[in-house]
DNA sequence: TATATATATGAAACATTTTTCATATGAAAT
DNA sequence: ATTTCATATGAAAAATGTTTCATATATATA
């Protein structure tokens, strides 16, 4: 593994390992929206979900563009689609009741 | 996304998101070794080390075989190189400074 | 320019996770 | 059967992360 990369993985993941966060990517995987509605879809105070959306710029795991005074998102999905495979696949072989971990 | 998928993910990154998890991860890429040999390498105490590879185990990130008294654990390679991998491909694309963030 | 709308931000309160330390367990050696 | 060695475990203390609430900023509209 490269120098930094550990650290890498360790902003990366952190990133990722949030309820909201990954609610949020769900939905953007659907396409592009702005924050109220992201904050609609998952039933959030706007003010959390801003909080929470920060972290997933920082990380490239999603982009901004403005549209007059709206911002909308929209995911990075190079990284996600592959990432969310990766996920599927562990899983499927080794949690198959779904998403509890196996003893 | 597949149902429950939303709550493996988080069980899946929560436990990657750890620098002594990574570490060990790290670590047992260059070969199975068993609980002392990691806690040297990784200069952590012994209980530490236990305690962090659990997570590891129940995610099946890892796998434990009992040799005596001592127990070796071993990479699940297929899951965690295709996942160190995409970490790579983003961070080389997205983190030119090497695991900072950019603004 | 005043107001409304969309979003962001700071800081305190709250919650979860990690680390440490003492001790338990279990297999091997004496 | 006792001791030793390797590892695991429970619980308190410490560290991090999240949520909320009040407010700031920035753009658009009246």
């Amino acid at each position: 593994m490269k120098k930094g990369l550990s650290q890498t993985c360790y902003t990366f993941f952190s990133t990722m390992a949030n309820p909201t966060r990954l609610a949020a990517l769900e939905h953007l995987r659907e396409g592009p929206m702005n924050v109220s509605q992201l904050a609609e879809a998952l039933d959030q105070e706007q003010s959390m979900v801003s909080h929470n959306l920060r972290p997933l710029i920082l990380c490239r795991f999603v982009h901004v563009e403005r549209r007059g005074r709206e911002r909308v998102y929209t995911l990075n999905r190079e990284t996600l689609e592959a990432l969310f495979n990766i996920v599927e696949n562990h899983a499927e072989k080794y949690c198959p009741t779904g998403g509890r971990c196996l003893r």
